[in-house]
DNA sequence: TATAGTGCACTAACCCACCAATGCACCACC
DNA sequence: GGTGGTGCATTGGTGGGTTAGTGCACTATA
């Protein structure tokens, strides 16, 4: 797993943490690796991992113990919630997007079609 | 106008040109912004807006000619492939996007349908 | 020819995000 | 108490992006 050079790590790790989130791999109560071991396995500096973990503490998403380790604690709503969110932005950019670009709704709708099956499963 | 804070001016730059290619509303030919001008207009740095230009032609979007200024050279065929492939893209992450929030086929046809008139024509 | 408008090249400086290295403080467990 | 694993704080280095300034070459036009 490499991350992409054009974009800060830290935000990367926090956007994996939010993907196994939604995706249900991930649930409150569950510890996650710890600064040191993520670091280490992902070969990026323990202070890069520090960053996203103090974000995604301020986020909301994680509880981090002194001398113990860091924990989801994100709640159903709150999971619900960002669900909504993703899904809406998602689905706004990319009509967006497509509109600009000049397609009809019913281009779009069979393109979807087309290339759903074709799409990889998320990870 | 302003720019987003948060990614470079010229990429920003680039973007909107490349927007303003694919809505039409720049066919090949015509003259664009000078750098000077550009600059003043939109409170820039000149180094910034030269920057953004020179990528551009090296892009093949435009060709500049000393002292007489820059222009677009985008042919019909370049302008295709660009549309297609930004369809594409848009197509891959939304779809990957949904999948991955547990979507079915059908309700993001439904959401696509039911969104398609709320949202804002291209600019 | 003179002048204004264009793009081009170069240098320097500043700021900030990002990353790296290190040492310290705390907890759990034997 | 000691040890290993944890998170925390501080500092420094590096590079990219932006701004600034200057000068030059070229074109069009009066």
């Amino acid at each position: 797993m490499d991350f992409d050079a054009t974009r800060p790590i830290y935000l990367q790790i926090i956007e994996l943490y939010k993907r196994a989130l939604l995706t249900g791999e991930l649930k409150s109560g569950d510890k996650i690796l710890s600064q040191r071991n993520y670091a280490e396995q992902y070969k990026v500096n323990p202070n890069t991992v520090q960053r996203a973990y103090r974000e995604m503490e301020a986020l909301g998403l994680v509880e981090t113990l002194r001398g113990q380790g860091t924990f989801v604690t994100v709640t159903k709503k709150q999971l619900r919630t960002m669900k909504e969110e993703t899904a809406e932005n998602a689905l706004h950019s990319f009509i967006y997007e497509m509109k600009t670009l000049g397609f009809t709704l019913a281009a779009v709708l069979t393109k979807v079609q087309e290339n759903w099956e074709k799409e990889a499963n998320g990870r």
